[in-house]
DNA sequence: TTGAAAGCGCTAACAA
DNA sequence: TTGTTAGCGCTTTCAA
């Protein structure tokens, strides 16, 4: 029924070994031979049995990845599909294939998580989250199991290859760049804590302010637990402050796009009066209302060297752990503008 | 180095084949074999090899993913992630593991699906798209290889397993909502007609217009390419019609939001001067200004019922061809008003 | 350059 | 209820 090396080998008259060195494209095969192996693989429409091959040779040409948990809404951001093109680009281009586990809770996701590890079912693994305690992240490196992390590790930094934005500086930067527009009163709006890009960010913020003598206040800084509702109210309260922020710093587009919603319903127009830059430019930030300058963070780019480099690091024992740092930009678009004091001196008079 | 099904039996002191059985759960094993069994792979901390046991039983239980091509646009649609959760969950329910396959073309997806089914990763294949001439469906038909649809399949729809929205009553319902609202030029905007989702909504929009005696205009159609600038001129054209439709029936969220965007520039108010009901009811859908009036067909619930159903067909070579239709409902926001006739008397007065 | 043969770690008859 | 024994389809020494 199934094709197998030995029919193959029987037609082309052969020994089975020679038929699977022609797989392998091994060098020390005569021309000759090789043609009619494969003329015979290709009249018996012959395919390799990849778990035999995978048992036989102790490696799967395929990596794992580590998704976030559903229950998470963050599942639902653009993020996602976009490293994944990434990450599915970097695999196809060296013929890995990619297996995926998610869970609903952190517990469900190591469990799969060692299942394949121990199940032999992938050679290395992709984590696409750090969380500040990972487990996942524990398991690996007492297995000594080849993983590259997107994001930034919790500790041990020198130890985990890596694949990051510098987020601190691309944050800064972009409180710069309001900065330089007139503003001083600039709120910070990020995620929850436990994600260590959101610290990072928030440490750019605080750094740009410093640089320029602009006090870091408390109250401007909000973390939104909720992509939605919690963000609504953090919002309101934020501009019901006695000096209301003329400017937004935002972690995520996703996120600022629910800012934007709560602004509008306050009657609070952007950029007219408040402005705002937001983080990853994915297809939304484009598609907002008002299209949203934000910081491109590379996000294809983040998910395709985090696959080229797993396997490198799968390929070759004595790989050195490494840290990429993906370039940002900033991207201008309709969400910011200078803060007029003429026209506000103008209004005084 | 690697404990195996031999170390655990010799520390146990039963026959490997023993402990096979013990992994399998079988039922005719006694109690105290069975735990002593468990005890040593406790002890010496072992876990099956999964490439091995491929080999042997012949089955993966891992069903493989085929997504769209990845040059898509589409694929930044929240639909995917969404889908996904669902597809997984249904997975991890019969704890199957999933096996991801995209790529550039059509082509190199054909290519991926191929090498995962003929190298035997695979017991099964979860399709998310239907595209109006699939190869990939064609090639796992004539395989007879087993593979569930999400969406409607192009032809032969009673011998393919596929789950999918009754989305011409769907599209239907929303049309009828609005001509309820009173609405009369009522423009249908769509993406590819390749997709037979397309096809569908726009087969029940003609029909809601049909039964209430409105004719139906060939420029009340469109057809976006992409979800961007290709809409953007479409609706312009749209709406610099001389009479330009008072209600928009648009086929996806995501381009809902650039048509928002578009009429925001053009001047338009929604829902004042234009309604608008949108479909899929995603995240977005809620965040969008104003947050829109969508039909919520229950996306996870597609992917769910996909592997699901999926599973028993591999489990079972007696399973029935089954369709799946997946309930929708329209989810009331801001986007549609009454159509004023009152108001608009008053006008010519 | 090629072949013979011994596994890889597991399952599944068939026996006992 | 348990053990024996062939494989599953491939890779990889070792020998020729």
């Amino acid at each position: 029924m199934t094709v197998t090396i030995k029919d193959v080998a029987r037609l082309a008259n052969v020994a089975p070994s020679t038929v699977s060195r022609v797989i392998a494209d091994s060098p020390r095969i005569s021309e000759e031979t090789k043609q009619k192996v494969k003329d015979a693989m290709e009249q018996l429409g012959y395919h390799p049995n990849l778990n035999a091959r995978n048992l036989a040779s102790k490696s799967t040409q395929t990596i794992g990845l580590v998704m976030p948990s559903s229950k998470d809404v963050g599942f639902q951001n653009p993020f996602f599909p976009t490293v994944l093109q990434g990450i599915s680009e970097g695999a196809q281009e060296k013929n890995y294939a990619l297996h995926m586990t998610t869970g609903k809770s952190e517990k469900e996701i190591l469990e799969a998580v060692i299942h394949m590890v121990q199940g032999r079912r992938v050679d290395g693994v992709v984590l696409l989250t750090s969380r500040v305690e990972d487990q996942v992240v524990s398991y690996l490196r007492t297995r000594k199991f080849p993983f590259v992390l997107i994001g930034k590790p919790y500790k041990d930094i020198e130890e985990i290859t890596h694949v990051d934005n510098d987020n601190v500086r691309a944050m800064k930067e972009a409180t710069d760049y309001l900065i330089q527009l007139g503003h001083q009163q600039i709120a910070f709006i990020g995620g929850t804590k436990e994600l260590i890009v959101t610290v990072d960010r928030q440490d750019g913020y605080e750094k740009a302010l410093q640089e320029a003598d602009i006090p870091v206040k408390g109250e401007y800084i909000v973390h939104e637990e909720f992509l939605r509702e919690g963000g609504q109210e953090a919002v309101r309260e934020l501009m019901a402050l006695k000096k209301p922020p003329t400017a937004l710093v935002v972690a995520d587009d996703f996120m600022a796009l629910g800012v934007l919603n709560t602004l509008d319903e306050l009657g609070i127009r952007v950029p007219d009066d408040i402005s705002i830059v937001s983080f990853n430019n994915v297809l939304l930030a484009e598609m907002a209302k008002p299209p949203l300058t934000s910081v491109d963070i590379n996000i294809f780019e983040l998910g395709y060297q985090a696959s080229k480099n797993l396997i490198q690091l799968v390929e070759n024992e004595k790989e050195p752990t490494k840290r990429l740092i993906i370039s940002h930009r900033l991207v201008e678009r309709s969400s910011c503008t200078e803060l007029n004091t003429a026209r506000i001196g103008k209004d005084l008079i």
